[in-house]
DNA sequence: CCTTTCAGGATAATATCAGTCCTGTATAAT
DNA sequence: ATTATACAGGACTGATATTATCCTGAAAGG
């Protein structure tokens, strides 16, 4: 039901980009040292970052990451998405053939409004209104 | 973010249990068949039940296991609190140790929200709504 | 062309998950 | 009392996920 380290590092990095925001390119070590975060393992997340379309990468010197949107346009949902994949409650509520008791069954409606609920809100929450956090 | 397997598991045994509330005690071995858990693991998740207060055992010829509250009194939150422990979303929210950047962190009551909105959900769905259900 | 910085794959330690197995203990029936 | 039955509880195991590290390569800029 937890969110995973790797997670709680990627929303801290895309934390402290949101401060710059449309300035200079920063660097993996910079990010890494300012928000504790482990230098090659951070390198890792950023990248997964790019893929999503989060942040963007720039390399050689003056190179580094800068977020690809303004933070008012990334929502926790989607940095916990581009890290652990689509937000699912139980197994079933993702891939229905991993329910294998036939018929219909009252306990996955449950499961998929929780879902709902919870991907509602981390939709609705957006880094601009978390900026003036130092975590 | 997702329950586990184990947890899974025990909201069917739990379902199946609601079903024959007030009647005898039934056995690990029925329960497994039926809901096709595996039997031994089966056998650990009821002593984690009985132990949360959910279920009560008895052993001997003619034991098993019987709830030990009618199913409108145990909801999900029970179930899953009593597989896991409790429902947390961050490693932060529930041990404030965990935050090891100093200062005030605004994405922190981000996850106590969640957690509560979880929380409460989980809370008010109790077994007797999901009765129906064959799962 | 050479330094800097990211890209990406290989590797590894540790923890958690998912489950089995075996011995022991309580209970009911004979 | 004895015995068969059914749960109690701990030890153990294999697979997978988590949380990293390290090394080689590629792009960009001076």
């Amino acid at each position: 039901m937890e969110i995973t380290q790797e997670t709680d590092y990627a929303v801290r990095c895309i934390l402290y980009l949101s401060r710059y925001a449309g300035e200079t390119p920063i660097m993996i070590e910079t990010i890494s040292e300012e928000m504790r975060i482990p230098r090659s393992f951070l390198a890792k997340i950023l990248q997964r970052l790019a893929k999503a379309g989060i942040v963007q990468s720039f390399r050689g010197v003056k190179g580094g990451f800068q977020l690809k949107r303004p933070p008012s346009a990334i929502s926790l949902l989607d940095v916990v998405e581009a890290i652990e994949g689509p937000v699912a409650m139980n197994r079933c509520t993702i891939d229905p053939q991993r329910c294998d008791l036939s018929g219909a069954c009252t306990v996955h409606p449950v499961w998929q409004t929780l879902q709902a609920l919870v991907v509602d809100y981390l939709g609705k929450t957006t880094f601009d209104t978390m900026m003036q956090c130092r975590k």
